[in-house]
DNA sequence: GCCAACGTTGGC
DNA sequence: GCCAACGTTGGC
């Protein structure tokens, strides 16, 4: 095993395909990405078991919505064969292909969405790839560090909306921690 | 809808 | 290899 990063962040517009989806089919193939650093990334460096936060872009608020995991290895992504589909890519042939996708499981949606804004405001994130100016990469790398922080921030979260309830708290309505 | 910031394409 | 034109991403 590399020393490379375990953890990532992918973008999905909600419109197109949101954490609730992902909730509801539990796993999903991870297709459509048309840019060859993420594909890259797919390809070379994420591994089954990698954790990995799920970011709503083009959303009101933009933001994470949850956490999912690698739960399938890199293969090719049969949508770019398909000349009827939106993601054709004549380029992409079965003995070579251009494109690869990774699956993902569904793990936890946070009861409270992490907005960008929240992001920028909060300590020790200043680095993620997110925030960086002019940064669109769709699958990108995150620390163990930054991953760490926003599991931080989506455990207040989850706790602050406990308050709201009656009944005492339950403990294991903390966000599970993937391992 | 606007538009900044990229990434890709293709003529040369 | 250069770079202008074009297409896409994604916040606002």
């Amino acid at each position: 095993m590399s020393g490379k990063s375990r953890y990532w962040l992918v973008k999905t517009e909600p419109t197109s395909y949101s954490i609730d989806d992902l909730a509801r089919d539990h796993k999903t193939y991870w297709d459509g990405v048309r840019n060859y650093q993420a594909r890259n990334t797919m390809r070379d460096d994420m591994s089954v078991g990698d954790k990995v936060l799920f970011y709503h872009s083009n959303a009101n608020p933009p933001g994470i919505a949850g956490l999912a995991v690698v739960t399938g290895p890199p293969i090719a992504d049969h949508t770019a064969f398909d000349p009827e589909h939106k993601h054709f890519d004549p380029k992409s042939r079965h003995d070579r292909p251009t494109w690869m996708m990774i699956e993902l499981g569904f793990v936890q949606k946070f009861d409270r969405f992490i907005s960008l804004d929240e992001l920028r405001e909060v300590s020790g994130l200043d680095d993620m790839v997110l925030l960086q100016k002019g940064s669109r990469l769709s699958v990108q790398p995150v620390t163990e560090a930054q991953f760490h922080r926003i599991l931080e921030i989506a455990s207040t979260i989850m706790s602050e909306s406990l308050t709201y309830q009656t009944f005492p708290l339950n403990s294991s309505a903390k966000p599970a921690l993937i391992s």
